[in-house]
DNA sequence: TCTTATAACAGAATAATTCTTATTTAACAA
DNA sequence: TTGTTAAATAAGAATTATTCTGTTATAAGA
């Protein structure tokens, strides 16, 4: 995503266009693989050293809030982020920290035809995602 | 589950029968909604006051290494605890901590059958949970 | 350009968790 | 039953991730 991208992406939600909100957004799409907060602040440094690192917590939050970006569950205990706000499920690595992203519309359809009929008691879903836990068998490089 | 069946569970995997292994083993049968860790200390403290928190952590990850609890994930920043070890998967309230546990065989079949059509390249299914996000449209009490 | 609400900065504060070292204890053997 | 030893616990310091605070800077609209 370019520049400008982030940059609509701002304005649609009303948000001040800052060069840290760009910045923080930059970093989590060029990371890739879900990057914690430290790592966003860490890639977000490097070009701009004097960006504070509450700052960077305060725009992760802000664009969480405007759903700009998402926080994933993990089981270690520190937050991971990813940027696109698509339905999706997540491929879980039991033997590294490595995530993706796992997109299945038949998925979808097969489970909210699920639970259509299966009413579940007291419980309005809103939304459902799975966590695939499993072993990738190839090894394309992550960048952490 | 009484004391026998914790010391029964404990001998189970080899582990030293402790009394803060069983303080917190009963904390967190005790109370439900899958406690976070502080919650957990603060229970065993009323009846053992004199077990430090630093055990109560180190007692939960060597509860978790032996399988014996699972780490929930949450959305928020704190991990939570619970005992049981069948396959079920969570209903997330988004609206407050609440978290309910949802058995569904059923649904395990239907899941475990539909990714062994789907064939997923580079992957290698170990388990598979679903996150159902939602409200409860009950209000139980849930002890906190 | 001016104004103002919002955002960012710097660093202190907090919260949850982990680590360290000394002491204690459960489990097993004699 | 007692002794031995590896493992577990206690206590509190240390660390880590995150949030907060007060001040300064700036984006966006007038």
């Amino acid at each position: 995503m370019k520049n400008k991208d982030i940059i609509e992406k701002l304005l649609n939600k009303r948000l001040k266009v800052t060069p840290q909100r760009i910045a923080v957004m930059e970093a989590i799409e060029g990371l890739k693989n879900h990057p914690t907060a430290e790592k966003i602040t860490g890639f977000v440094k490097i070009h701009h050293p004097n960006i504070a690192t509450g700052t960077v917590y305060k725009v992760l939050e802000t664009f969480v809030e405007n759903k700009l970006v998402a926080k994933v569950k993990t089981e270690k205990d520190v937050m991971r982020y990813e940027t696109h706000s698509e339905v999706h499920h997540h491929l879980y690595c039991s033997e590294s920290d490595r995530i993706e992203d796992y997109e299945d519309e038949d998925l979808n359809i097969l489970l909210k035809e699920y639970f259509n009929k299966k009413k579940l008691r007291n419980f309005r879903i809103s939304d459902i995602r799975l966590q695939i836990i499993g072993k990738f068998t190839n090894n394309n490089s992550i960048k952490n």
